[in-house]
DNA sequence: CTGAAAGCGCTTACAG
DNA sequence: CTGAAAGCGCTTACAG
């Protein structure tokens, strides 16, 4: 294994100090006023033995490691594996690496994560929080190092934040329904105190007091296997007769709630109309499709990533906050029914 | 912000060599003979100011980052995005973390993410190859950089792999469905030279010949648009008729499949059986549900993470090679007919 | 048992 | 315009 070629190699091959290589690398030549010559012969050798820079060194040194974090619930759920692919994307354009994490909602996994990723000294944070985590992210910003959150936040800690509008995702939904003669509208939701499931059910709630609707939510238990869930669901519905439209309050409780449906064979829309939150690429394929209300992912991610970007480029203050409310698209397909 | 502290700072409050301080963190303290009293001395120190040592410096004299690349075709993709979960839950129990990257089988940007790794002196590479980056994989396996390809292999480079044994997969399908008495089996694939691909065409060709049956194939390019694809495959049947089972190549190809054959209004199992290849959380949603050829994940998690940590921490020789192929399950559901 | 010193490969004032 | 030197925070022979 050829040894690699360091700056100090260069410098010694080409008669230069090494601090003149050094500037010719990161674009100071003119700054520096080193000859135009020079520049271009050290930029030569460079080209011909294929140097790269040892980034471990750089970061050492310059205290910045072009590596971003980012903590979600779950990789492997749709949601936040297309946040995932779109975020790295727009940070390899940048010339940002991104180190993963699976939060799974628990506090000392979480927690350990942050450390070690501390520990690698990773340049700045997207994070999607888990509850308890409060004193931890307090820790990282009081160290000035950037945070975004996204997805639910933390009311306690201020810091940057980008999110959907679940409130109106939900509101405007049933505001829809009700447009399409809905007289019984139920939610069927996790029994989770994130911010975001309980905006969903905020909305939901505000928008039955509004159109004068009964008020008909079941709340499953987030750890549930899918068989579990779907005997809930079912159990609801038997239970309360006469539901004619129903909005899951995740893509997963859908698909649970879909077969539920199948199982007592009430059809959609004709019996029940039905909508998602958070849209997923089958809702496509079944027939009929499914109605959602959809998270603009790309748009999301660009305003996570600008978001911290911003921070790191110190194009905004450390201390200035940015909140981003995204309006979600309400998608129609076949499992509603037209406006009359 | 305050001063992290150093290894230096704390040598200096407790007035012992920086060395001493080093080896007591690495747990080397009883080989340097050092007192046990002191040791407690420094761990306690160390325990009350929480210090975290500087992974950069350590890994600057060290040489190793401990993390891993993880390059997949695309990380929102369901079964990568799965085995990203795993792989992820297996790296932080031994310490490592995991950057990723999507290929999306750019040999461009592939390169592109592989040197940005290198540079980052990453300990080790898990790499689903798009065709044409042999060269690549080659040097870093000359710089004794540990590479292991997964889900399809570079016929040119021997290197360690865990895949699916794909031939199999199809063949025992195909034998399955020869059981439920069909007479005219399709495989619907891509149009894609990766060796799983054509492992599964190779799997359908031989079984077919075996069974007396006709060749029935449809190739449809990756780049389609789902609804370009959907279209291919209706034209197919329409073309085709009397097909009474048929083979989606992988878990797209048969959503996008399902759809078609929800509108020529074939009927599943009755009209025509069918068997995905790749599982997929929403085959057991579908009514009727699909039955599937499933990638054991976790499994292939393990294999992938334990052949890649045997090599980094030199519990094999580099030189030494591991081919793990994985047998895929047949799960049966309620898209094809029993055995008669 | 412990300490002084060199080295990992960079960056960046500072002096000329 | 360019060079010598210190520093980032670790590890690890080497000497005592």
């Amino acid at each position: 294994m050829k040894k690699k070629l360091s700056i100090n190699d260069i410098a010694k091959e080409l008669n230069v100090a090494k601090s003149t290589v050094s500037f010719i690398l990161n674009g100071k030549a003119k700054e520096k006023r080193i000859s135009d010559e020079l520049t271009q012969r050290v930029l030569k050798f460079i080209e011909e033995k294929g140097y790269q820079p040892n980034q471990l060194a750089k970061s050492l040194s310059t205290g910045k490691t072009k590596m971003i974090c980012v903590l979600v619930e779950k990789i492997s759920d749709y949601f936040f594996s297309h946040i995932a692919y779109h975020l790295e994307t727009l940070a390899y354009k940048s010339g940002y690496k991104i180190i993963y994490g699976s939060t799974e909602n628990d506090l000392n996994k979480t927690r350990e994560l942050i450390n070690m990723l501390r520990a690698r000294h990773v340049d700045g944070y997207i994070i999607t929080p888990p509850v308890g985590i409060e004193a931890d992210i307090k820790s990282l910003l009081s160290d000035n190092l950037p945070v975004v959150l996204f997805d639910r936040y933390l009311p306690e800690v201020s810091t940057d934040y980008v999110g959907l509008d679940n409130y109106n995702g939900t509101f405007n939904a049933i505001e829809f329904l009700v447009g399409t003669s809905a007289k019984k509208v139920a939610l069927v939701t996790l029994n989770s105190n994130q911010t975001q499931m309980l905006e969903r059910k905020d909305g939901y709630l505000s928008a039955v007091k509004r159109f004068h609707l009964p008020s008909l939510i079941l709340e499953v238990p987030f750890e549930n296997e899918v068989e579990t869930t779907t005997k809930q669901i079912t159990d609801f519905f038997k239970k309360n007769q006469g539901i004619d439209a129903v909005i899951f309050a995740t893509n997963y409780l859908a698909l649970s709630g879909i077969k539920s449906l199948n199982q007592i064979g009430l059809h959609m829309p004709d019996d029940i109309s039905v909508i998602a939150f958070d849209d997923h690429d089958v809702f496509n394929i079944f027939s009929p499709s499914i109605s959602a209300i959809a998270q603009p992912l790309h748009e999301m991610s660009v305003q996570l990533f600008e978001t911290l970007l911003d921070k790191l480029e110190d194009k905004v203050r450390l201390k200035d906050l940015r909140k981003v409310i995204i309006q979600p698209d309400l998608i129609l397909r076949e499992s509603t029914k037209e406006v009359s």
